[in-house]
DNA sequence: ATGACCTGTTTAACAGGA
C-alpha cells in the first residue's frame, strides 16, 4: 500500500497540481495538510471522481487536513484526541483496511511556532505534548501506524541547508528537538531515515529569495512508523520533482510503500 | 543586490506561512 503525505498550501490553488500528482503517483492513501478550506467547501467530488474516499477536517482560511483513500475508511477521527479545546484544524486520523490487515494513518499539521517570543511557541510545544500522549495510546494498539504530516520540525543539521541560519527558530530550537525526540523515543521510526542516510533530503523550499534554485531547503515533512509499520516498510521517497512543476506547493510529497 | 513569494480574504491591503 502506497501512503503519501503532502502539505499542498491551499486545495483551491492546487487543484490541478494535486490531480496530476494523484494520477501519476497513484497513492492508495494521501494525507494532505494546509488545505485552507472549510470542510463544507472542500472540493471532495473532484477527488472522488479519481476514485478516492475523502475525509476532511477543515476551517476557514488557514490550516486544515485531509485523508484520501482508495479503500473506504473503517473509521475516521476528527481532531487530536485529548486536545479538544484546540480551535485549529490540524489532525485527522483514519483506519484503512489493507490486503493483510488494517493500517491506521494520521494527517498532521503541527504548529509552526514562530515567532518564539509570542504565544505561538508555547502553543507548538503544548501541541507536541498532546501529540505525544495520543501517540503513546496508539502505539499500545500494536498496529501498523503511520503518523504522517508537516511537523514543522527540522530533526538534524543534515536536514537543513544552513543550520546556523536556523538557530533560535521554532523549527530548530533545542526545546523543539527535545519534544520531537520524546515522540520518536516512544518507539517510532522516521521512514525516510530508515532507507536513506544522505543529507539534504529536503521537503520544503521557501517561495522567496530563490530558495528552490539555490536548493536552500529544509526537511520538515515526516512519516513516523510504529514498529509494526516499520517492519513492513518497503520504500520511502521524497517526491522532489513536484517542486519544479507549474503552480507548485512550497512543500513536496513524501511517499512510502508498506506491505499491508 | 541586505533584492526576489504565495494564499485566502468582507477585492484592498493584510495576515500567515517557514
Amino acid at each position: 500500500m502506497k501512503i503519501a503525505t503532502w502539505n499542498i498550501n491551499g486545495v483551491k490553488a492546487r487543484l490541478e497540481t494535486v490531480k496530476t500528482w494523484l494520477k501519476e503517483a497513484q497513492p492508495d492513501v494521501a494525507c494532505l495538510q494546509e488545505v485552507k478550506s472549510m470542510t463544507e467547501a472542500f472540493p471532495a467530488d473532484v477527488f472522488e471522481d479519481l476514485g478516492y474516499n475523502v475525509a476532511v477536517h477543515g476551517q476557514k482560511s488557514f490550516n486544515g487536513v485531509a485523508i484520501f483513500s482508495k479503500t473506504p475508511f473503517d473509521e475516521v477521527i476528527i481532531g487530536l484526541p485529548g486536545n479538544e479545546a484546540d480551535e485549529q484544524a490540524r489532525y485527522i486520523e483514519a483506519v484503512i483496511p489493507g490486503d493483510k490487515g488494517i493500517v491506521r494513518v494520521a494527517s498532521i499539521y503541527l504548529p509552526n511556532g514562530n515567532p518564539v517570543d509570542t504565544e505561538k511557541y508555547p502553543y507548538k510545544l503544548e501541541w507536541m505534548s498532546h501529540l505525544k500522549a495520543h501517540a503513546e495510546t496508539l502505539l499500545a494498539y500494536e498496529e501498523p501506524l503511520v503518523l504522517a504530516g508537516d511537523y514543522n520540525v527540522i530533526p538534524e543539521a543534515r536536514d537543513v541547508h544552513a543550520p546556523s541560519a536556523w538557530e533560535g527558530d521554532a523549527l530548530y530550537r533545542p526545546e523543539t528537538h527535545a519534544a520531537f525526540r520524546a515522540i520518536m523515543n516512544l518507539g517510532f521510526t522516521d521512514a525516510l531515515r530508515a532507507v536513506n542516510a544522505e543529507d539534504a533530503q529536503y521537503t520544503f523550499w521557501d517561495y522567496q529569495a530563490g530558495a528552490w534554485p539555490k536548493n536552500n531547503g529544509i526537511r520538515i515533512d515526516h512519516m513516523l512508523l510504529s514498529p509494526q509499520a516499520a517492519d513492513r516498510l518497503e520504500s520511502c521517497r521524497v517526491m522532489r520533482e513536484t517542486r519544479g512543476w507549474e503552480k507548485p506547493s512550497d512543500h513536496v510529497p513524501v511517499m512510502i510503500d508498506l506491505a499491508v
